[in-house]
DNA sequence: TCGGGTAGGTGTACGGCATACGCCTAAAGT
DNA sequence: ACTTTAGGCGTATGCCGTACACCTACCCGA
């Protein structure tokens, strides 16, 4: 009866998300997001409990954007599980002020579901079964949100590194060597490297 | 030639520290830590630059809990791995609303070079070098801060499990499983058996 | 064609946040 | 005892999330 929404949940989703792209996760207020759809602050209030609400929609929209499909099933379940976990890395990767949220609002995600069932899955093809396959599971999704972030807020190959570097070599010698050595490692072959060493466990 | 200060960088900490456990991370604002010391609002911001400075602090106050001694040189150099992020983990899970924290001032906490040191010290014991060890050193430190969030956030154990093994079984057939699965594990156990899959990975 | 009721959109207001600024004054060094 | 210096504080500004009340565009039944 009343006028029909000018408006949809997901281009709420979309305009929080261009804000959070643009300005940080700080700079995502409900003020900013409805300047970005044009609208008035309160107006977000009809598609939306409150802010938590939003950023639930913000992840979902984000992990709606990992492939879910089984990898090619003639690879070995290895390679399948990390066709699967770089498929995440990608598309959190691209948002990385997204992934915070991602870590509190994963509950309820279909998308994150979705995937995790495909992961288990490939597992299970595996013959990893019981609670060796819920500590994988939970192992890998661990690792890529720990990692995402830790690139994200320090990149091994930046200027901290060079702190570390310099550091008194009497005190802390082996770190001082080693964030030489980092100096060279690409934060994706740095993210490889660790999901290798997960995926070698796994494969036990 | 003035009067002497009355706190320290140190009792700021451990004031935020006892609002963040109390109130959660969102409860500790400067107002707050400030009526926890009986002190006026402003007065922090003669101890310390502004918000993010007193987090540092923190995080810093936290870390330096974790004992950084090389752990029994006769032990197996995985154990003495398994040792070390232990005790990391034992120290910031029982502060979990500072994990998030950790991951954003880590750079400058000599208490985590510390930890580090002693860390990359054992893995030169096992022969690991160059980018192996830069590799394997993030690698830990990704999965201590990533397990630590989501148990904190989304304990294997609670509810949510519940809600996922009550999925429609022809839709997420190996997760409604896997979940089932998960709820006789608890977040101990799955830290420690994740962990050693990494472990098992660095011992190649 | 028209009238009523529903719900979308908005403006205002409130309490809480971090913090800039300026005042008052306790107390250390002379 | 006097001066000087910085510690402590009160106030104010501009953000934030959001409760609430209002107006009105619109769909439906007549």
């Amino acid at each position: 009866m009343p006028r029909r929404r000018s408006l949809s949940q997901a281009q709420l989703a979309a305009a929080a998300l261009t804000v959070i792209d643009r300005d940080g996760l700080a700079g995502m207020s409900m003020r900013a997001v409805a300047k970005e759809l044009g609208m008035s602050t309160m107006a977000l209030y009809r598609y939306v409990e409150d802010r938590r609400e939003l950023e639930g929609l913000v992840v979902e929209l984000v992990l709606s954007g990992v492939d879910p499909a089984p990898p090619d099933p003639a690879a070995p379940w290895r390679e399948r599980l990390e066709t699967m976990v770089l498929r995440m890395r990608d598309t959190l990767g691209a948002h990385p002020e997204v992934v915070p949220l991602t870590a509190v609002h994963r509950h309820g995600s279909v998308s994150l579901l979705r995937w995790s069932e495909t992961v288990v899955g490939i597992l299970a093809d595996g013959g990893v079964e019981g609670g060796r396959r819920v500590i994988a599971l939970r192992g890998m999704t661990s690792y890529v949100i720990g990692a995402l972030q830790l690139e994200h807020l320090g990149p091994l190959a930046g200027e901290g590194t060079d702190v570390i570097a310099a550091l008194p070599k009497d005190e802390f010698p082996v770190m001082a060597a080693t964030a030489a050595d980092a100096r060279g490692i690409d934060p994706d072959e740095e993210f490889r490297g660790g999901l290798a060493l997960l995926l070698s466990g796994i494969e036990g």
